[in-house]
DNA sequence: TAGTGGTCTAGACCACTCT
DNA sequence: GAGTGGTCTAGACCACTAC
């Protein structure tokens, strides 16, 4: 089936993608005239489109339409570097809004960290652009004896940065977790896309010297916002 | 739109996969059936299916259907342990094949080794399998002078099993790079779905203690098979 | 208010798998 | 040969965005 009509047409728009003079700015023409255009519907327009989308080549925004999609974002998940600082180094323009902040008890916290499931934690939910477009929601919980009063900041900086100056905390041990996901209707709405797009999650658990549980936090991405980069030196 | 009726029929099939009796064995019934089942048509269902597949609930083969997804497999990429052995401590059944062995260059890899583009290699490619579903998609680029006369081997087993005990090979520096995309036509012939399904990317340089280039590789996962875990100290 | 994407219908034919 | 998923048509209405 590899001569199906939408991926010619995948194939064909990817060409104009490339081309950066095709389309006047970085939106795409309508599914409707896109559809009119390569005498198909918009059915099999859509197809195509999804293709595309999955290429991490075109992205949609709401109902507002299909847009060119930049280059993802690289990431070191294992590195202490705000996201301020690795988007700017790459380029990009970051912004930060925080959600919500309150003190709660999380189980999968608690799990992941070895705590009683009872135990409250400073929650922080924030949301996270790139050049204006949201690519990542963001629940991060910290245990509240690493760092008191911790909720009085300012939260659209570097939590690590404050962990690190505010109390000396340092991170040593880090265990992560990262799969591929359909978005939650919560996270997706955060995101300004249909409940069920793909994304990628990424949880992870931080202890410091002493192997005290530091913090626990769930990242959920726009799956093709990002590329995950991980460099290591084998001790071992 | 959170009352489409598809959102309803995705939540309904949901819990259907949650009791295991519902169906028979791993296998749903046929969108045909199911469509009459629901009252709606098979463009809708598949829309219900298809959220359900990203949730990595379902997944489909071929044409032969829709089956029960297994849980994913914990893969970690930072450590040696070979494919065979994460997959049988998990009460997985792992199987190998070579697809094919050949010696050429290859740009990636020798941009990624720091090698002259013309550099040969010996390249290994082969196909993995979890209790008989095609997950994983392979090509491993070995720089010969690491490892003469590696052809000669048996390439189901680990290839960095054979690197240390054949001649002596200690992994010590990675890069990694990993991101979600769409399966090219290769790939996705070769674990058996359509083009343009969504897989996982991850791509290795691995150098030796004394930073000397080993290895280069490209995974291509079913993306919804696997769940990636890294644990690590920090020594800086 | 006009235009957009999001959802949905009720069919159809094809390529492939299974037996 | 029967049944499956894969693809496609030609429409329709709705919710939301942009103006």
């Amino acid at each position: 089936m590899s001569d199906a009509y939408y991926l010619h047409l995948t194939d064909r728009l990817r060409d104009l993608l490339e081309t950066p003079e095709a389309f006047g700015d970085d939106r795409l023409p309508s599914e409707r005239m896109l559809a009119e255009r390569f005498r198909t519907t918009r059915v099999t327009l859509r197809q195509a489109l999804a293709q595309l989308e999955g290429e991490g080549r075109i992205h949609r925004s709401n109902r507002r339409g299909w847009f060119v999609s930049p280059p993802p974002l690289d990431y070191d998940p294992t590195r202490d570097a705000g996201f301020n600082d690795y988007v700017q180094a790459q380029g990009r323009r970051p912004r930060t809004e925080v959600l919500l902040t309150d003190i709660r008890p999380h189980r999968p916290a608690a799990e992941a960290l070895g705590l009683p499931i009872d135990h409250p934690f400073h929650h922080i939910r924030r949301r996270r652009f790139v050049d204006d477009r949201a690519v990542l929601s963001e629940s991060l919980w910290v245990v509240p004896e690493r760092a008191p009063r911790l909720l009085e900041g300012d939260f659209t900086a570097s939590l690590w940065g404050q962990l690190r100056d505010r109390w000396g905390v340092t991170l040593a041990h880090r265990s992560l977790r990262l799969y591929s996901e359909a978005l939650r209707a919560q996270e997706a709405e955060e995101l300004g896309v249909a409940a069920g797009t793909a994304g990628l999650s990424l949880r992870r658990a931080i202890f410091d010297a002493h192997h005290r549980p530091v913090e626990y936090d769930e990242e959920h991405w726009l799956h093709n916002a990002l590329c995950i980069t991980v460099d290591l030196e084998n001790t071992a």
